[in-house]
DNA sequence: CCTCCACCGGAACGTGAGGAGT
DNA sequence: ACTCCTCACGTTCCGGTGGAGG
């Protein structure tokens, strides 16, 4: 009796509490706003490309380039979406394809997409790949079509060997009726060098650019959002201008500013509070952070993960011996990384390639190292860690191969050298 | 000004897993 | 079932180097 009062209390009390948003949703990257703010500029010059798609020709094929955050996506899906209403109501069959190849990342399962969605029954693996490629370009041609693909986040493909591009620009000369035009998604603005010429003249015939969002705009792009999910007066004025201003550090990154507003309304809720301040912004931008590197380190492959055990007991024994001028050198750090390899019984790399290790790591953002010559004692790499230790070292042991370890944490002292 | 440390980082090669073609 | 290819991960070899100390 008292047990179903206390948990009926207790819904009830997260019930009410659950007033801060009104749809969360529209926070989220896969959101597609009805309004695209400030880039107008962009969607026109798309629209303009495409709209020969409605003529009944075929589009230019079409690169786009930016950043992470810029809106490429959004863009395209959304100029896509209304190319696809326009055409139903003129009665010209244009049809969208949005494929992301970080998911679908070879020729054949690229294939297989797209002729599934022209009611082909495609496996998952078995068929030889032109078997697929014929079998989606009979389905395309059986109708008077313009079929658009997005590409997103193409470079992924290319990486894997651009024949899928080849193919697929070259397709229109085998097509009577239907007509393939592609559009490629890419925040890496040097992608085309790995492709083949042909295929880059192809593919590039329009390419659009897309600079970074500059602190007003995201501010813009917020309030729009916000209106939609959240409820009216839970935002403090300065939690907008305060997401927006952290997000253009990022070099205009629209979807981490997004993100932010998100974790704090979380925050907020969580919390109990009414109305979300700069202080959950603050907590927010820490636990975002948190959360990447604890994600990056957890899927770190092991090897790596024994390289930062022992760049993180090297910092916290310089810490504890007060030594805050002497930093941490690859030598040192290959030598701990020796004794640890034998105690968790692994094979142990060479110290060219814990070089490299230890340069991956840096890219990742965990430690900084950099070059420095120490005149008589060598040139080598200063490493230092550019997150809280206690957050890595927990992830670390996650590892049950790493366990061996755990009795070699920060605490203990450093006899055992 | 020269030396020489302690490592950097490029190049070429080895290996084994997994996928495609036959 | 088989060969062939590609790719990721590592190794071997080695020339290169900024600057403290002589």
């Amino acid at each position: 009796m008292i047990m179903t009062n206390s948990l009926n209390n207790l819904f009830q009390r997260l019930l009410e509490n659950e007033s801060i948003f009104k749809d969360k949703d529209v926070l989220r990257h896969s959101y597609t706003p009805d309004v695209l703010v400030h880039r107008d500029e962009q969607t026109e010059e798309l629209a303009t490309i495409l709209v020969s798609a409605l003529r009944g020709e075929t589009p230019s094929n079409i690169l786009i380039y930016g950043k992470t955050g810029t809106g490429k996506t959004a863009v395209t899906r959304y100029v896509g979406k209304e190319l696809e209403n326009m055409g139903e109501k003129m009665g010209v069959k244009c049809c969208v394809i949005y494929v992301n190849c970080e998911v679908v990342d070879t020729q054949y399962r690229l294939l297989a997409n797209l002729a599934r969605h022209f009611g082909e029954e495609i496996p998952t693996t078995g068929l030889p790949t032109d078997y697929v490629f014929n079998k989606f370009k009979e389905a395309l041609d059986g109708q008077e079509q313009v079929l658009i693909v997005i590409l997103d986040e193409i470079d992924k493909l290319v990486k894997k060997g651009d024949d899928v591009l080849y193919n697929l620009s070259r397709i229109n000369s085998g097509l009577k009726q239907a007509r393939v035009s592609i559009i490629g998604v890419s925040n890496d603005l040097k992608f085309t060098d790995f492709l083949d010429p042909r295929v880059k003249s192809s593919l590039g015939e329009e390419e659009i650019i897309y600079p970074p969002y500059d602190a007003d705009q995201i501010r813009d792009i917020l309030y729009q959002r916000a209106e939609i999910a959240y409820n009216e007066n839970v935002l403090d004025g300065s939690v907008i201008p305060m997401c927006a201003a952290l997000a253009a550090q990022e070099h205009g990154d629209a979807r981490r500013a997004l993100d932010l507003l998100r974790v704090s309304g979380e925050i907020a809720e969580r919390r109990e509070d009414k109305l979300v301040t700069e202080l959950h912004v603050r907590i927010a931008q820490d636990k975002i952070e948190v959360d990447r590197v604890v994600e990056v380190i957890r899927t770190l492959p092991t090897q790596s993960k024994l390289v930062l055990f022992s760049i993180v007991t090297l910092n916290t024994n310089v810490l504890s011996q007060n030594l805050s001028s002497q930093s941490i050198t690859t030598g040192e750090v290959y030598n701990i990384y020796r004794k640890f390899c034998k105690v968790v019984d692994m094979d142990i790399l060479t110290n060219r390639r814990v070089t490299d290790l230890i340069s991956e790591l840096d890219m990742l953002g965990i430690i900084n190292a950099i070059v420095v010559s120490k005149g008589r004692y060598g040139r080598t790499k200063e490493i230092s860690l550019s997150v809280s230790v206690k957050n890595i070292h927990d992830v670390l042991l996650d590892d049950y191969k790493l366990r061996p370890l755990q009795n070699y944490n920060h605490s203990s002292k450093i006899g055992y050298f």
